[in-house]
RNA sequence: CCUGAGAUGGCAGAGCGGCUCAUGCAACGGUCUGUAAAACCGUAUAAGGUAGGUUCAACUCCUACUCUCAGGA
């Protein structure tokens, strides 16, 4: 086979977990791969050759916003978001589908203040935006979104589909499936070139639906597949991994890559790849270092390994961000000068917090990898989270 | 030395003759999973420079003193 888009390199023996190497037009994405999210056309205060170097091959850039600011006109000036954003390696956009669930009725924020339930209505034919910048309205539907993904011309593009929430009616579940469904089939018509498109599952946490979603999408002649709407942090996480469970036995019969979108707590990231997931994505590194959170395995799972830089605990304090770590920032930095440039919403703050952060997920994911090649993933996984 | 302004919680800083006295920061706790997040939410503590006076009642009005700041000599 000419094109091949996927291969894998190794099986871990005592759980589906695998290692494996995705072909795109512009390098190679090893899997298990974290996928950090770069909505704006941007990791947040890194630059491309910072991504890079925290281990990272591919981040996620969004479809929905891209179209709004800067608009498409913008990217074609520039041949496509590589060239805009001088990253060189692979990229993969999200369809816009997702907004329809975070600006929507349901959305997750709770904040009396950001009300944005008026900036998205979704009907069978996709999703009427308004954008909160400058009131301009935009339809988004299936065809659309490819185009417009087309253009912007990631190496991994996402179907169209609807995010649900939780907790939803099974009636509701099952109309989001199938627009969902209606929408992948005309996803698929558009012809692309050197762009793998995914399929997305979904289906919420009831088990029929989630199988015939499984079922129909692995059907269809999509280069890989993805599972939606388990990351609302609403959901009870035994739900989310169950969904797994039940889905993954189907896609992973295809040897097609098969991505977890929204996915991305450390715990989160060992029991999915222990079931097979080869890519997932999260805001979890980057948002988290603006917030305030460091990553160190030494927090232990109860502190979903990270701890609060800002604490008054920290002033002061002449250790690196984590006892070990490599980094840039842990290489020239202490725990003392971050708690400062925090509590002073200093701008470097957030470029050394991230850059931390995101290596660390970068490493995490190269000793997993590298622990399913030599046969010991479930020894590395026990040492993080029972050791 | 003169003139003027001021003195409020750990810090900054409003208002008010009378309810458990604004707000911000700091403290403490929480949220965040395909990013309108450099965000948001919650909790507790805590004051009236000193000495008098007026008043039913003073952090709020008056007097003196102390201190601070600004300008002047």
């Amino acid at each position: 086979m000419s094109n091949q888009i996927f291969k894998v390199t190794s099986y871990d023996k005592k759980t589906n977990a695998r290692r494996g190497i995705i072909f795109t037009n512009h390098g190679l994405i090893q899997t298990p791969a974290f996928v950090p999210v770069g909505t704006a056309a941007t990791v947040k205060s890194l630059t491309p050759s910072e991504i890079k170097d925290c281990n990272i091959d591919v981040f996620f850039v969004n479809t929905y916003h891209m179209l709004f600011r800067p608009g498409l006109e913008v990217i074609k000036k520039y041949k496509n978001l590589h060239e805009f954003m001088n990253w060189k390696g692979p990229l993969m956009t999200d369809s816009g589908g997702f907004q329809a669930f975070s600006l929507g009725e349901h959305g997750p924020r709770n904040n009396p203040i950001s009300q944005t339930d008026h900036l998205i209505q979704i009907n069978d034919e996709g999703i009427n935006c308004k954008s909160a910048w400058d009131g301009k309205n935009l339809f988004i539907g299936p065809q659309e979104s490819i185009k417009a993904q087309k253009i912007l011309g990631a190496d991994i593009l996402m179907s169209f589909d609807e995010c649900t929430f939780y907790p939803i009616t099974k009636k509701r579940a099952l109309k989001a499936l199938e627009r969902t469904h209606k929408w992948a089939r005309i996803c698929l018509k558009q012809r692309l070139i050197n762009q793998l498109l995914y399929g997305i599952v979904q289906g919420s946490v009831f088990h029929d639906l989630r199988m015939q979603s499984a079922k129909f999408i692995s059907e269809l002649p999509f280069a890989g597949f993805a599972i939606g709407s388990v990351a609302n942090s609403k959901e009870p996480r035994e739900k989310v991994f169950q969904v797994l469970d039940w889905t993954l036995p189907i896609l992973l019969s295809y040897l097609k890559p098969i991505h977890f979108l929204g996915i991305g707590e450390i715990e989160d990231i060992f029991i999915s790849v222990s079931k097979g997931i080869d890519s997932l994505d999260c805001v979890t590194p980057t948002r988290l270092a603006r917030m305030g959170w460091i990553f160190n395995k030494e927090a232990g799972l109860k502190n979903k390994f990270r701890y609060d830089i800002g604490r008054s605990e920290y002033i002061g304090n002449k250790t690196s961000l984590e006892k070990g770590c490599k980094c840039f920032t842990c290489n020239n930095f202490t725990k003392g000068y971050l708690n400062h440039l925090f509590r002073c919403r200093e701008l470097l703050y957030y470029r050394l917090a991230t850059i931390h952060n995101l290596n660390f997920f970068g490493n995490l994911m190269k000793k997993i990898r590298q622990s399913i090649s030599e046969g010991i993933f479930t020894d590395l996984k026990d040492n993080w989270l029972y050791g």
